[in-house]
DNA sequence: GTATTCGTTCAATCCGAACTGAACGTTCCG
DNA sequence: CGGAACGTTCAGTTCGGATTGAACGAATAC
């Protein structure tokens, strides 16, 4: 096998790494099905902006008949433990997947949350619904902006109105948005 | 100043390079609500996972009084043309920006469009429709996936069940979202 | 015709977020 | 006590998408 010496350059501790790809020794290896749905829910997981790690970590869980341990995951979808402890550090403030311990063993197994309602109400809670708060501080923020720009003259008073109108809109929105996302989710 | 010659690889031709940061010369400068504004719209359109510069390009023509040009846009953004360019492009495919064309001037002048909900409209009609309806084409795919590795004997019987039941659960939810989404915009 | 002035396209570069290996703190076991 | 087995943290690296300069095609101007 090609190996490369790499020496740590805090420490100056050595280590060899192998440059071919390795082909880690997968427990028990995934059916396609559950390949292709970690795959899928990772791509979904980037479209949203989030990094394909999490995605792929809840696609692994969500069709595991059993919880899965940190070294699980790492191993299965062949990412760092590293990756995977922040992963799923993430994914468990979210509410997306749950630690359960087995008696008798110290590791934490970790499994998905059954209810993708759940799932879905906990991102829009924790993840959007704080951007959207602090959105509506931002244009109130804005709007005392522009007096400041108009009595420092930077702007004229027709561009004023326009700005002022422009950021009303956006107000106005922004209110409704906050008001039907939480009734579309009862829907669900 | 301090320059550096670069050579194109490609075409072998040379040109010079300023190493500073070049303070482009602003042909007026924007206020500091529309600076602000700027800012903003960029982080949210990065927050959902879209190039920064398309929400500042929508962040800038949103408060600008009179359309603009594709060089205003790269210099008042200090991006260079090309990327004015697409990104532009892409907020036309959105409906999120129109052209409009002045009698005597073979520039494109851009506008953003005035009314926000019709803007919401397009990126969920045209960026996250086809998502929806790409995933439940996938979910389908995905049952007869299942059905496939459990007669190649990949799988047991319970794992069988157990995923073609949460699948189940994931085309359901697809579903719902499927038909809540368009009948929440229209109480936007 | 040639020379500008546009917008677009494309290979190359850049940059920042995601990922990694190594170190670390803690807990459990002998 | 060690020391092994955990999960977490962090500095350093990787990597992919955003951005860029240059080339290009089309339309106009001269």
């Amino acid at each position: 096998m090609l190996l490369e010496e790499r020496v740590c350059e805090l420490t100056g501790t050595k280590c060899l790494r192998s440059l071919e790809k390795v082909h880690h020794p997968v427990s028990k290896p995934l059916s396609k099905t559950r390949l292709e749905l970690i795959e899928a829910a990772g791509r979904l997981s980037q479209l949203v902006g989030r990094p394909r790690t999490i995605g792929q970590i809840f696609g692994l869980l969500y069709l595991s008949p059993r919880a899965l341990t940190l070294d699980e995951i790492a191993e299965l979808l062949e990412i760092s433990k590293a990756s995977a402890s922040t992963g799923t550090r993430q994914l468990l403030a979210l509410h997306a997947i749950r630690q359960v311990w087995k008696p008798g063993d110290r590791k934490d197994f970790l499994e998905a949350e059954p209810e993708l309602r759940e799932v879905l109400r906990g991102v829009y809670q924790l993840f959007f619904a704080p951007k959207l708060t602090k959105t509506r501080g931002r244009i109130d923020l804005l709007l005392e902006t522009l007096d400041g720009d108009r009595k420092a003259g930077t702007i004229d008073d027709e561009e004023y109105r326009f700005c002022r109108d422009r950021l009303l809109q956006m107000s106005h929105l922004q209110g409704k948005v906050e008001k039907v996302l939480p009734i579309a989710e009862k829907f669900l």
